[in-house]
DNA sequence: CTGAAAGCGCTAACAG
DNA sequence: CTGTTAGCGCTTTCAG
């Protein structure tokens, strides 16, 4: 009695029934009717196949179709409900177009990025969709020269010939400020990310445009902070505190900061609204039930996972669909009880 | 000029260089000692590997090797942050030790994940780390049978044969009870996950057996919900609310289930903790920051990961050091502003 | 309608 | 010290 578990193959089945390796091939690559096998044929290698509980091997099926079915996801920081997020809905639309994901978590460092970068291409990933960590791409466009198909959410690089996902930045930024402005607001605090990246520039733009608009003088000093977390939004918010006159508002540009900011607020004893007012740059669900509920720029986040892997899956398949150079995605204000009314 | 770019193999270094791939391969896979080659081969192998920035075929070899260095994940959402925090702690620790992670988001369908181990199988990863959806665990109990090695993080089976890792669910979920009863509380309703699930039944044990110690008659009707989400979490406190004498006290054993409660409470104007307390099992960052600091039973998110990945690298590579059949984690218990003190 | 044979890129006997 | 050969499991000409 041939063998019932374990690791089954197309030779086993084809032993088990007398015919050719070929054959059970075809049969269950769904290719019976291209090569006219006989209805017969194709029942009893069906048939061998369930009863052996057959599962193709993937790893050779790629090594012979030097195609693996898999997507390398890269991100900064996958504990960050933003990527969290974004990844599940990489996820689902990637397993609904036949592909699986290769997580790599670059933890923020760009020597690690490099090095899964390399690790990606080692594996024979179909494509990357990534979200690199700092402000040069060179690696990046290395890959994508090599000809692997690649994808970059959320961050983007100037003069970048990769086609990227992310937020319409320098609107919600310009507006976010706006808002803060036409309730009076004159001296705003900005605790930006990652300075030279354009992500951070356009965001940084969107707030001095604001400012411009309403005749309010630029000052560089108001503009701190070099990182996308917790500690930075935490520890630039106690340097604003220590500003003479002290900002009557914070615009934080990444959720991560703005909680560190909110953080450090609460830990000085510091009232939001009252004494300062705060907007987050990106959403994140508990901002409705925070002591002060935070008013904050909500991207589509569910969308940009989606447009991605639509965008890689058109790279790797070469459709003729134009694939663009880059999509701003709308965002959402939403407006709760963080910023103060002067008038 | 021999190539520089693109997908390069040992073939082309053994022909550029006039050696066999042989040669190259073992070179390549520090085995020179081994096989006595000389320096000289060493050396001029090594440096037209770099020249021609060689990559291995990592496909080729998993094929060759039976032996894909990849994890799969399973998880039942990686957007919830629980999962989030694991598998950037899982990736981590798997890179390290050489593995890459294949990450599988279920939903929480029974039906998906049974067709997500399939697919894990099917890619011949090493070994599988889940958090499973539901009470049976038979496709896990039949991937492992079949030789699949696999740990279970969180979520755990009754006679389950797969060793797992997991918090002291039912001790903490005693304390937490008891620090309630101790305040005063007599009525405590008490949101569920899973009810089959074991991760549940010791939580709600915990509960139970507290109630038992102060002598106070556990009531069924108290005890509600059936999923480990929000809505869950909304709708049953939604629920707990009409009931008459209205509870003094909810438990959740989920965070995101505690976060579902904490929406309906401030959606019905319900304060906390004056008209209600509150408890969560499990912990988020963002809960000293809520309009009302929640108490919460924080888990070792980390360790639970790393131990995950040492566990099944242990079965993968069958080293000698025991593999415990479980291991239940010390929590904390993080007293904040939730619980009113009727004493 | 079916099969034999080659080969994806790699490693590992075995041979010298 | 180095090379030849076989083969991991699969698909795909090519041949019949």
């Amino acid at each position: 009695m041939p063998k019932l578990t374990g690791q089954n193959t197309l030779k086993i089945i084809a032993e088990n029934l007398g015919v050719s390796i070929t054959t059970v091939s075809r049969v269950l690559n769904g290719q019976s009717a291209k090569y006219r096998i006989s209805k017969q044929t194709e029942q009893i290698v069906r048939k061998e196949a369930t009863r052996i509980d057959y599962e193709p091997n993937l790893v050779a099926k790629s090594l012979r179709l030097q195609k693996t079915q898999t997507l390398g996801l890269l991100v900064t920081d996958i504990a960050n409900p933003f990527f969290g997020t974004l990844a599940r809905h990489i996820d689902l639309e990637s397993r609904k177009n036949g592909y699986s994901i290769l997580l790599c978590d670059s933890g923020s460092s760009t020597e690690i990025e490099i090095e899964l970068l390399r690790l990606l291409e080692s594996r024979n990933v179909d494509g990357v969709i990534a979200s690199p960590v700092g402000q040069r791409g060179d690696h990046f466009e290395q890959l994508k020269d090599k000809g692997m198909p690649m994808v970059v959410v959320d961050r983007y690089f100037k003069g970048m010939s990769i086609p990227f996902v992310t937020s319409d930045n320098y609107k919600a930024s310009f507006e976010a400020t706006k808002y803060l402005l036409s309730k009076g607001h004159r001296r705003i605090g900005c605790i930006q990310g990652l300075p030279e990246c354009l992500l951070n520039t356009d965001r940084v733009n969107g707030y001095k445009d604001a400012l411009t608009e309403y005749g309010v003088a630029f000052d560089d000093t108001l503009v701190v902070g070099n990182q996308y977390n917790r500690d930075t939004g935490y520890n630039e918010t106690k340097r604003l505190l220590g500003y003479n006159p002290r900002p009557t508002a914070i615009f934080s540009l990444g959720s991560s900061m703005a909680f560190g900011a909110f953080a450090a607020l609460m830990e000085e004893g510091v009232k939001v609204p009252e004494d300062i007012s705060i907007i987050s740059f990106d959403e994140q669900p508990y901002f409705p039930f925070l002591a002060t509920p935070l008013t904050a720029i909500a991207q589509q986040n569910s969308a940009m996972g989606e447009i991605a892997v639509k965008m890689i899956i058109n790279c790797i398949e070469g459709r003729n669909k134009p694939v663009g150079d880059g999509v701003f995605l709308e965002t959402k204000f939403n407006i709760r009880k963080s910023v103060r009314d002067f008038n």
